[in-house]
DNA sequence: AACAATATATACCATACAGTATAGATTATT
DNA sequence: AATAATCTATACTGTATGGTATATATTGTT
């Protein structure tokens, strides 16, 4: 069983997960985290040795929901295009995943971090790279099963297809416009079906 | 002919624009601007009434100069399908293009100050159905011209275009690889070609 | 060239910031 | 239940923040 120390810690990273998520690194202060979680400064310096660990830990928070999300979505039984096509449905959705996070961390993360931290910078980085991946392992087994060829390598197809999700992602979270999301992930589905032969 | 305190204005502006594009409007400090400018805070507060106003100013700079290069990607002679061609040979280079004023100012702005500055992300947003509108109107006069038919509405196709395009960018900006520019938006010419009939 | 108008530099303000030292409270262990 | 270990609250640092009042320098106009 988890002491209570553990608790509190777990406690402050998902309370302060969406407010780091939301408002940035630079642009998130101590006082915002202690009237968060109703905790003083010596809590959190009791339990964090200073904002950036702190910011790190909330972003690693949400990036394990996401990818947590992803591998549900692309570990149902059936064939590689049924597991495309749940992981599509899931991005249809994606902005009501990401309400309580405080929108998408890796672009949140990605752009805010940008030229402000460099250890999260690389975070959001690298958790693309473990979604490409994810998608393009689902690819290879399809063409392994003799399910379909594609027009290029696994990982490119993966990469052209989560960049356009990332685009329908970052046009709804600019424009506030959620039919972004909708629109172009349904022509995904459409796209997908026709170059998958 | 300008007068000297318009050359400073606009000297501030253009110096400040990448400052706050790179940095975010909570991430940029006054100081941070003195030190760019080498003018003091006299100098700054006297032609702009505070951060906020120079910030919008410096938003506003760096939106004028996308506008102007869409509308003249735009506007060149020939069919409407050879105009979209010349604006994705601009976006294939658009880390180049954007490379001075510190990033897509868009995607910085847009995702920057979606909760910490609303008239900046306001901004950003109607920026981005300027540009959608612009393109909408290039396939509205292909279509009229009787060079093509669409399968959807020339705005919500044009949408679809910029959403794609707008991942590319995303993508680009955050793993630091212009791959994914180049590669989304070739794939982009070859989708176009074969959407339109 | 002299003067009025404007623009910039300097010095300063109150406040908010990240971080710390330490005292007090709460746990966990015996 | 007593005690050692750990966690949290309080009070405090020094520094940086956005913004301002005012003196000084630089313009533009006659």
């Amino acid at each position: 069983m988890s002491t209570k120390a553990e608790r509190t810690t777990a406690f402050i990273i998902e309370t302060v997960a969406p407010v780091f998520n939301k408002h940035g690194y630079v642009g998130t202060s101590m006082s915002d985290l202690t009237d968060a979680t109703n905790l003083t400064k010596g809590a959190l310096y009791g339990n964090f040795e200073n904002k950036e660990a702190l910011a790190l830990a909330a972003f690693e928070f949400n990036r394990s929901l996401l990818l947590t999300a992803v591998d549900e979505h692309l570990s149902i039984e059936g064939k590689a295009i049924a597991k495309i096509e749940n992981l599509l449905d899931f991005y249809k959705k994606y902005d009501i995943f990401t309400m309580k996070m405080g929108g998408c961390p890796i672009l949140n993360v990605g752009i805010d971090a940008q030229h402000n931290n460099k250890l999260l910078a690389a975070a959001a980085k690298e958790t693309i790279k473990e979604i490409e991946g994810k998608i393009a392992l689902v690819f290879e087994n399809g063409i392994n099963n003799r399910e379909f060829k594609l027009p290029v390598s696994p990982l490119q197809f993966s990469k052209q297809l989560f960049t356009i999700i990332q685009g329908a992602i970052s046009m709804a979270t600019i424009t506030k416009d959620r039919k972004y999301l909708l629109n172009t992930v349904t022509y995904l589905d459409v796209l997908i079906k026709r170059e998958l032969k």
